[in-house]
RNA sequence: GCGGAUGUGGCGUAAUUGGCAGCCGCGCCAGACUUAGGAUCUGGUGCCGAAAGGCGUGGGGGUUCGAGUCCCUUCAUCCGCACCA
C-alpha cells in the first residue's frame, strides 16, 4: 500500500483538534498538574510567529515559511521536554477591510470574520501546532479592551529622566507643586518636545487653570494631544506613520502624501530612544534589523553653539540679543565655519533678514515650503538657498559669517540651523561651491588625499586640527572633547545628543481600529475610568468621513461620554476622541496577551508573565524592522517600567525569513496582426492565438531561426489562419519579428513543460491554441523572478501544494529550498524529491503492504546510522538550519533502506526525530509501531557518540595540498608513525617523483600533507 | 553616499575549528521493468581533455604546509536608510 497522505493527514488532524494535543497549560491551571508538561516538569518556551493581517486572498506559499520553521522549533522543543507556548491570533484591525467595506457597504468585521476563518482553515490543513486556545484578535472587544487600558496608562504617565524611567504623571505634578519648572533649559524635560514651555514657580502653577495645568501636562504625558506635523494623506483620508510612508508616497496603496498641521495624538517614544538603542546590544536579533534601527533612532552625539546675530542698527524688532542656536557634532571644525544656514522654516529668519533681502527671501520660503517632501527627496542634488543679508558673529575669532537660508537644512532635526564647515562637511561644500563662499581648511588628514581639498570635503573623524586658535595641533577625537568643554565653560552652548527619531503619531482617522478611549470636556481631553473599557467601537452608517472633514467614528449616533454615577459630570455627555488607534497599538503587545489569553481582570497576569517571560523565539519578515518590531519594544520597555512586566525585551530571539518571490511563466504568442488578406480591415479575421515554445522565441528573438523552422511556423500560422478565416482566399504577407510574452498561470505549468490541454481550458479564447513546442512535443515556458501577486498568475496557494502533494511534503519541501533567511523564488521543481522521499519513509516500515517491523537488535552500522543523523538534526535545529535537516533525513533514510533495516531500535527514534518536519507521517508511523499516545510529548532520542567513533581513519594523502590518494591507519596511531608509514608507501614515493619532501604535515585524524 | 546581506555545477544548495569542494535534491544521460507514465528502480553526471592530467567556490592580491572559509582590494545583485549637521 502506498502512501496514502490525504487519509492519514486528515485523520492526524482530526486527532489533534480532538485530543487538544497542543493546549498549554500555565503552572496555574488546575490542568497543568495531570498534563505533559506538568508531570514533566519542563521549563517553559515561547516561540511567536508575527501574527498575520487577515487578508482576503488568504495565504501564499511564502507565508507559511516562517510558520513552518517555528512549528518545527516548537515541536522540538516539546520533544525535548519542555512547556512550549506556540500559540497563533490575528492583527484584524486594518485597512484592507476597512476600504473593502468603503466600496460594498459591508462592515469591516464581517470581511474580517470571514478572512480569518479562511486562513485558518489554511493554516490547519498545514499541520501547525498552535495552541488555538490562546488566540487573540486585536479587533475583539475583550483583547482592545487592554489597548485601551494601557494606553490610559501611557496617558497618566510621563518619563522621568532622573529617574531614567516611566512614572505616573502625579509625580510630576508633586514636583510642580513643590519646585515648579524651569522652562525649556530644565533636566527634567524628555523627549521629542513640539512645543516649547516656559517655566513657572510653584506659586504660578497653583494659580493655573485647569485648562493650562493639562495644556501643561500634556507636554510629558506619554501619550499626548498636541499639534504635529503630519504625514497626510489624501486618498486614504488619514495620516501615516513615518515609517507607513516610504518615497513620499503611502507604503499601502503608494498614495501622494503630503505635510500638514494637526492636533494629533502621540506616543513619546523618544522618551526611550537611548534604551531602545542601548538594549539592541543584548538581544540575539539579526545584525540588518539591528543596524535598520539604529539607523532609524539615529543617535547623533555633539553640542549645540550659539552664534550671535550681529546688530542691525537701522532695523527694528532686533535688539542685539538675538541668537542664532546650532546643533553640530563637529565643534572641532568650528574655526572653519564660514557661513550660518537656517532651515526655511526657522523662526528667525523673518527677525533678521535686512530690508534689501526681504523679498528675494519671501520668494524662496515660500518654493521651500511648497515643495512637496516627495518633490524634495526627488532633487536633493538642486541646490537652492538664499542670503539673509544678515550677519552672524563667530564665538571664537569674533568674525562676520554671512546667514543663509537653505532647504538642505531640515526644521525637524536639530535646531533647524547649522554652522557650515564646507571644507569638511559635503553638504556644506557644495553649497559653498553653489554660491562661491569661503571654504577653511581646519583638518590636516593623516595622509594625503587623492583629491584637492578644491574638489571634495574631507569629512573623515580624523586628522590634525590646524588654523584653529587653541585646537590648533589637537587629534580631532581631543579636538571634539576640548571644543566642548570650552563652548560650556564660555557658556555659549552646551553638549547634547539629538535623535533622528520623531514621536509616533498615534491617531488615524479610520474608523476600523480601537477606539482612543478618551472624552473631551471644555476641549480638555479626559482618559475613561480603566471601569468604563472597552469603549466600543460604534456602529456607524458609512465608512467615510463626515462632510465637515471629521473621522467616520463622529458619524456614530448618540455616541457620547456619560460618567459612571457618582462622578462629577453626572448626567452631561461629551463627545469622544473621533480618530482611531494605528494597526501597531495591538500588535505591541501581544505576545503578552498570549500567555493569559481570557484573563479579564488584567491584561496579564502577573505569574502568567512571570513564568513565561518573554519570547524565546520570534520570527517574522524583515518588513516590520522599524515599524512593529521598534514599537512592541517601546511598549515593553513601558510596562516594565511601570512594575507591570519583569522584562525590558519583547523577543530574546529574532529570526526574519526570507520572501517567497514568484516565478512567473510565460508563453510567446505570435504576433496577432502578422499577416492580412486583399481586404485590409481586421475586423474581418479571426485571428488565431499561436505560440512559439521557449527555444524558438529565443532564436527567433537573436534572428537564428532557420529556414526549415520558419518554412514550418510560416505554414502553421497560414493554415491556421485560412482555418479561421475561410472567406480569405489568399494570404499575402507574413512577418515573423518577435513574439509577445504573456503571464500564464503557474498552476498549469510544470517544470516549465506547459499543460496544453489546461491552458486551451483556461481561457475561452486559448480554446484553440496551437503550440509550435519542442521536439519532443513539449511546449517550454519562459519564466522571470517577480514578486508574487496575483496578476502576475504566479501566485501559488499552500492549499494546491497540500493537494497535490500533502502537508508533510509541503513542510519538508518549503524546509528543503535552502536557508530559512534567505529570499528565493518558489520552484516546485524539486518537490518530486521529497515526495518521494517520504515515500520512501514509510517504505521503510512496510513490506509491500504490510507492516513490517522487526524486534531483533540493530546492526552497528544501523546503529550509526541512526545516530549519525541524530546528532546532525540536533545540531541543525539548534542552529535553525532546517534545509540541512531534510539532507540529513534522505541520507538516513537511503542509508537504511540499503540495509534493509526494519529494526524498532532504529525506526522508533527515526520517527520522533523525523516528527517536528513531518508530524502527520510520524503519528502515523508511532502508531504502527503501537503507541496509542501522539509523538508529540515522547522524549527526542540522545545521541550516542559510541556507535559513532570509528577505529580507523581513510587519511587523504595530499602533495603540496592536492589529495592524491587515500590510505587507511588505525586512529590511535602516533602522528610519527603515520608520517613513517605514509612515506613508505609505494604510491607516496610515485608522487614524489624521487624528489625529497621539505616537510611532512600529519594532522591526526585529518589529512597528510607532503610538502615538495 | 552610508549601512546590511548575498555571490560555489545547467538549477536549489552543502561543506563544526582553515584540512578530500560540490553532500542532498532537481534536471540531464544511459539502462531495467512495463498496463507507455508527470510511475518505480539501477548506474552516471563540476568544467576542459581520448587519456594521463589540468582547471575550478564573482575578479585581483596576500597570509598559510593547506583558503569557499582568514586579511586587503575590487566587481555584481538584493534589501534598508538617506541633505540627520
Amino acid at each position: 500500500m502506498e502512501y496514502n497522505f490525504r487519509e492519514i493527514e486528515k485523520k492526524w488532524q482530526q486527532y489533534w483538534k480532538d485530543n487538544k494535543t497542543f493546549k498549554t497549560y500555565n503552572p496555574t491551571d488546575p490542568e497543568y498538574a495531570t498534563s505533559h508538561s506538568g508531570r514533566r516538569g519542563g521549563a517553559p518556551y515561547y516561540v511567536l510567529d508575527m501574527f498575520p493581517y487577515p487578508s482576503g486572498a488568504g495565504l501564499h506559499v511564502g507565508h507559511p515559511l516562517g510558520y513552518i520553521a517555528s512549528d518545527i522549533f516548537a515541536r522540538y522543543k516539546r520533544l525535548k521536554g519542555f512547556n512550549v507556548l506556540h500559540p497563533m491570533g490575528y492583527d484584524s484591525f486594518g485597512l484592507p477591510a476597512e476600504q473593502y467595506a468603503i466600496q460594498t457597504g459591508q462592515h469591516p468585521e464581517i470581511t474580517t470574520k470571514t478572512n480569518i476563518a479562511r486562513y485558518r482553515e489554511q493554516l490547519d490543513k498545514i499541520g501547525f501546532s498552535f495552541d488555538w486556545s490562546r488566540e487573540v484578535r486585536t479587533s475583539d472587544p475583550n483583547y482592545y479592551k487592554w489597548t485601551q487600558w494601557i494606553f490610559i496608562q501611557l496617558f497618566n504617565s510621563w518619563y522621568n529622566k532622573k529617574t531614567n524611567k516611566a512614572e505616573n504623571i502625579s509625580t510630576l505634578i508633586e514636583l510642580f507643586e513643590t519646585i515648579g519648572f524651569k522652562g525649556t533649559e530644565d533636566d527634567i524635560l524628555t523627549g521629542d518636545l513640539e512645543i516649547y514651555h516656559d517655566g513657572f514657580t510653584v506659586n504660578e502653577w497653583n494659580d493655573f487653570s485647569e485648562a493650562t495645568k493639562e495644556q501643561v501636562l500634556q507636554q510629558f504625558r506619554l501619550a499626548y494631544l498636541s499639534d504635529t506635523m503630519v504625514n497626510w494623506c489624501p486618498q486614504l483620508g488619514t495620516v501615516l506613520a513615518n515609517e507607513e510612508v516610504k518615497d513620499g508616497v503611502s507604503e499601502r496603496g503608494g498614495y501622494p502624501v503630503e505635510r500638514k498641521l494637526m492636533k494629533q495624538w502621540s506616543l513619546r517614544i523618544t522618551a526611550y530612544a537611548d534604551r531602545l538603542l542601548n538594549d539592541l546590544e543584548d538581544i540575539d536579533w539579526t545584525e540588518s534589523i539591528k543596524e535598520a534601527q539604529r539607523n532609524w533612532i539615529g543617535k547623533s552625539e555633539g553640542t549645540s553653539l550659539k552664534f550671535k546675530v550681529e546688530n542691525q542698527k537701522s532695523k527694528e524688532g532686533m535688539d542685539g540679543e538675538a541668537f542664532i542656536e546650532v546643533f553640530t557634532t563637529r565643534p572641532d571644525t568650528v574655526f572653519g565655519v564660514s557661513f550660518v544656514t537656517l532651515a526655511p522654516e526657522h523662526e528667525l529668519v523673518t527677525k533678521i533678514t535686512t530690508p534689501a533681502q526681504k523679498k528675494e527671501v519671501e520668494e524662496y520660503v515660500t518654493f521651500a515650503k511648497n515643495r512637496s517632501e516627495r518633490e524634495r527627496m526627488a532633487d536633493v542634488k538642486k541646490i537652492t538657498g538664499v542670503f539673509t543679508g544678515a550677519y552672524a558673529i563667530h564665538p571664537f575669532t569674533c568674525k562676520q559669517v554671512p546667514v543663509w537660508i537653505g532647504d538642505y537644512v531640515l526644521a525637524g532635526y536639530g535646531t533647524g540651523a547649522v554652522m557650515a564647515v564646507p571644507a569638511h562637511d559635503s553638504r556644506d561644500f557644495a553649497f559653498a561651491k553653489h554660491f562661491g563662499l569661503d571654504i577653511l581648511q581646519v583638518i590636516l588628514p593623516p595622509s594625503p588625499l587623492e583629491k584637492g581639498l578644491g574638489d571634495e570635503a574631507f569629512e573623515a573623524k580624523e586628522g590634525t586640527v590646524i588654523n584653529s586658535g587653541f585646537l590648533d595641533g589637537l587629534e580631532v577625537k581631543r579636538a571634539i572633547k576640548e571644543a566642548i568643554a570650552v563652548i560650556e565653560e564660555e557658556d555659549l552652548g552646551k553638549g547634547k545628543t539629538n535623535y533622528r527619531l520623531r514621536d509616533a503619531i498615534f491617531g488615524r482617522q479610520r474608523y476600523w481600529g480601537e477606539p482612543i478611549p478618551v472624552y473631551y470636556k471644555d476641549g480638555i481631553p479626559h482618559v475613561l475610568n480603566e471601569s468604563e473599557l472597552p469603549l466600543i467601537l460604534p456602529e456607524v452608517d458609512k465608512y467615510l468621513p463626515t462632510e465637515t472633514g471629521e473621522p467616520p467614528l463622529a458619524r456614530a449616533k448618540d455616541w457620547k461620554y456619560t460618567p459612571l454615577s457618582g462622578s462629577p459630570h453626572r448626567g452631561e455627555g461629551f463627545d469622544y476622541e473621533y480618530s482611531t488607534m494605528p494597526g501597531w497599538a495591538g500588535s505591541s503587545w501581544y505576545y503578552l496577551r498570549y500567555m493569559d489569553a481570557h484573563n479579564d481582570k488584567e491584561f496579564v497576569s502577573k505569574e502568567a508573565v512571570n513564568y513565561w517571560k518573554n519570547v524565546n523565539l520570534y520570527m517574522g519578515g524583515a518588513e516590520h524592522a522599524t515599524g512593529h518590531l521598534l514599537y512592541v519594544r517601546f511598549w515593553t520597555k513601558f510596562l516594565y517600567d511601570l512594575g507591570l512586566i519583569p522584562v525590558i525585551e519583547p523577543a530574546k530571539k529574532l529570526i526574519n525569513q526570507g520572501m517567497i518571490q514568484g516565478m512567473s511563466a510565460f508563453v510567446y504568442r505570435l504576433p496577432p496582426l502578422f499577416m492580412w488578406g486583399r481586404d485590409n480591415d481586421k475586423e474581418k479575421y479571426k485571428l488565431p492565438f499561436i505560440f512559439l515554445s521557449k527555444s524558438l522565441n529565443e532564436k527567433l528573438n537573436k534572428k537564428i531561426l532557420n529556414l526549415i523552422e520558419i518554412e514550418t511556423i510560416k505554414t502553421i500560422a497560414i493554415n491556421e489562419f485560412k482555418k479561421l478565416n475561410p472567406h480569405i482566399k489568399e494570404v499575402f504577407s507574413f512577418d515573423l519579428s518577435s513574439c509577445s510574452a504573456l503571464h500564464t498561470d503557474v498552476n498549469i505549468v510544470n517544470n516549465n513543460v506547459l499543460d496544453q490541454e489546461s491552458f486551451k481550458n483556461w481561457r475561452e479564447e486559448y480554446k484553440n491554441a496551437i503550440f509550435i513546442t519542442e521536439e519532443n512535443g513539449d511546449y517550454i515556458c519562459g519564466s522571470e523572478v517577480e514578486k508574487m501577486s496575483k496578476s502576475k498568475w504566479n501566485v501559488v496557494s499552500p492549499d494546491a501544494m497540500v493537494e497535490q502533494y500533502g502537508a508533510d511534503c509541503l513542510r519538508l519541501y518549503e524546509m528543503f529550498l535552502g536557508p530559512l533567511e534567505l529570499s528565493k523564488p518558489w520552484n516546485t521543481n524539486g518537490i518530486t524529491g521529497v515526495s518521494t522521499f517520504i515515500r520512501k519513509l514509510w517504505r521503510l516500515y512496510h513490506n509491500g503492504d504490510v507492516v513490517n517491523i522487526g524486534n531483533e537488535a540493530a546492526t552497528k552500522s544501523e546503529l550509526k546510522t541512526l545516530h549519525k543523523t541524530i546528532k546532525k538534526i540536533t545540531e541543525d535545529i539548534e542552529r535553525f538550519s532546517f534545509n540541512t535537516s531534510v539532507s540529513n533525513f534522505m541520507i538516513c533514510v537511503n542509508e537504511l533502506t540499503e540495509q534493509k533495516c526494519n529494526k524498532r531500535e532504529i525506526l522508533e527514534p527515526l520517527a520522533i526525530i523525523i516528527a517536528p518536519y513531518s508530524p502527520h507521517i510520524a503519528e502515523e508511523l508511532w502508531n504502527i509501531l503501537g503507541h496509542t499516545e501522539s509523538i508529540t510529548y515522547a522524549a527526542f532520542p540522545e545521541c550516542k557518540e559510541e556507535y559513532l567513533v570509528e577505529s580507523s581513519f581513510n587519511y587523504p594523502i595530499s602533495f603540496n595540498g592536492k589529495t592524491r590518494f587515500f590510505q587507511e591507519y588505525e586512529r590511535s596511531l602516533p602522528k610519527e608513525q603515520v608520517e613513517k608509514e605514509v612515506l613508505a608507501l609505494e604510491q607516496t614515493q610515485k608522487y614524489l617523483e624521487g624528489k625529497i619532501p621539505k616537510k611532512v604535515i600529519v594532522v591526526p585524524n585529518k589529512i597528510v600533507n607532503i610538502v615538495v
